[in-house]
DNA sequence: CTGTTAGCGCTTTCAG
DNA sequence: CTGAAAGCGCTAACAG
């Protein structure tokens, strides 16, 4: 009842083992081995159950088929739809993920690199964070293929998917500009990631060129309780007149529409939303919102893809960069 | 610049690649190597940065020195503070983690199971769910090693690491009882798991040995919105005249305390609260505040070396099953 | 068209 | 006390 190895195929075929790795690596072609024989040798693998023992393939070719996945937090909602998604994406690839969260602990992420150097990963998908410069330039040098998702760092020249969160939010503000509302407030994290700083800019930007009112932001500690947000933004609204609200963050929408809604205020009528959403809780909005959707999907497809190809040598480490753009969802009414 | 092979080490210090071997597994002692020998070895190793290829180590010994780690939703924060101290213990045990989460998608779990099984994993950790049981029993016969934690499988003879969550409320309202509270209320959801089962059976039993009034119990839609869990509990604690209330859920204790806060009640001298701290929140919540806290590091801990005594042929695949107790917080005043 | 051979890097007897 | 040799399962040249 072990497994069966390719030796024991090749016997039970009545042939060697190097025709039946031909075979089942798909290079009969290439090898000119009769179609009979190919067929007899595929019939015979599929009986016996038999699956190529990775371990000897990857001693025996240099390679792994497995990619680490480096994110920030992976309880993080956004990051973990992220990891599931490129799992997927992997293995339609024929690859597999090892994750590793480095839970915001530089040296926990290092050491995680070095670890993930030891087994012998193909390639690396990172959410870089700055500490970690040093030992990325490090692989990169040594020639490890990687890239950079969501995130990167200016002095590496590594490939990178991005998202577009200024065309996010302008998306955002088109829309609610179209509908007429003209007194928008953008609630946001005061948080100095770059990510934060391009969604506000492009607030400003919109709020500047079309709207006469200037702008309102209400910027808020990200860790401070419920509570306290849901008082912040009732202020902010009531105090201010507004007749919209820009939600940076889902986690800012969530707890902004649950006063909008204590109030009882109807939405799009008395007033308009958009959040932006990083996670997938579109779902759950009340009708009415509109949510600026990150392209997980697409993230997720790009990387891998980008990945593997600089693994099999397709593409130069070049600094080929995408910039992923976010989709416009309205909820209609339930 | 390539990384060393035992070879290039054995002949810097002019010794065979088995001295070397013998060396760098501690098993000079055995082959009575000298140690003068042992010692220029050791030397030259570290100068040279030598790391031992595991994929051929894998491949020569059978074992990779993976674990294979399956939960059921890894963005649950319970299951990814565990799977981070899982990581932990098995590292300082040398064995890495490969994770996979279910997303109590039964497929999606026995694909992984598979897939797990080509990445030649040592064994595995599950939190397992009914459906699985045909996949984990043919494993199981086929003598891989595996535990089971925090759910288990009657039907399959596993070694599991269990939480007790009969004890944990028992604990909480033991101290509710002592501190003088005699209308205890209990918040749960109306999930069918049998964790929610033990916690409302000790709530019960408690309620009848030593209160004289009913039980009072709340059950809530675990999907609910908040807005909704909030006004139940406000009408549950009002109309109950409650002077204590039990969240059986970190959640809705989170949840549960907003409105408590939001009626400006005095924790713990005009209500009594404690809560079940499945995840790690503990440390977030306001004073006055007591907690039953999940024994993570004890899971994990047992849970790793259970395994890799199974792995290391120490222990039979026996029945043993450990059930591990909540330890009870009081949140000072701040 | 197919088989033989040589190793990938390591561990483990078994002879010295 | 130490080294030589075999072989884990597979693939890729090179011979037939």
């Amino acid at each position: 009842m072990k497994k069966p190895s390719i030796k024991d195929i090749a016997s039970k075929a009545g042939v060697s083992p190097s025709t039946v790795s031909s075979v089942l690596n798909g290079k009969a072609k290439h090898m000119r081995i009769s179609d009979v024989v190919a067929a007899r040798v595929k019939k015979i693998a599929l009986e016996e159950g038999y699956q190529p023992n990775t371990i000897a393939v990857s001693l025996r070719t240099g390679r792994s088929k497995i990619i680490g996945l480096i994110v920030e937090d992976i309880a993080n909602p956004f990051f973990s739809a992220l990891a599931r998604t490129i799992e997927d994406e992997a293995l339609k690839l024929g690859y597999r993920i090892v994750y590793c969260s480095t839970e915001n602990d530089l040296e926990r992420g290092n050491d995680l690199l070095y670890v993930l150097g030891q087994t012998h990963v193909d390639g690396y998908i990172i959410t870089p964070v700055p500490g970690m410069e040093l030992k990325l330039k490090e692989l990169k040098d040594q020639g490890r293929p990687m890239v950079f998702m969501d995130r990167f760092i200016a002095s590496l020249e590594v490939p990178c998917v991005l998202i577009n969160n200024y065309d996010g939010v302008k998306q955002g503000m088109d829309y609610l500009l179209k509908r007429g509302y003209n007194c928008i407030g953008y609630v946001s994290t005061n948080s100095s990631q770059v990510q934060m700083k391009a969604r506000m800019s492009a607030y400003i930007d919109k709020v500047n060129t079309d709207l006469q009112k200037a702008p309102l932001l209400l910027e808020i500690d990200f860790l401070m309780d419920r509570t306290k947000i849901k008082a912040a933004v009732k202020e902010f609204v009531i105090d201010n007149n507004l007749d919209a609200v820009f939600f940076a963050t889902n986690y800012l929408g969530v707890v902004g529409l649950e006063i909008i809604n204590e109030l009882g205020w109807k939405i799009p009528d008395q007033i308009g939303i958009v959040c932006f959403d990083d996670t997938d809780l579109f779902k759950l909005y009340p009708p009415g919102i509109t949510a600026v959707r990150q392209p997980v999907q697409e993230i997720a497809e790009h990387s891998v893809k980008m990945l593997i190809d600089q693994i099999q040598g397709k593409l130069a480490s070049s600094e080929s960069q995408l910039l992923l753009k976010g989709e416009l969802m309205v909820r209609g009414s339930a």
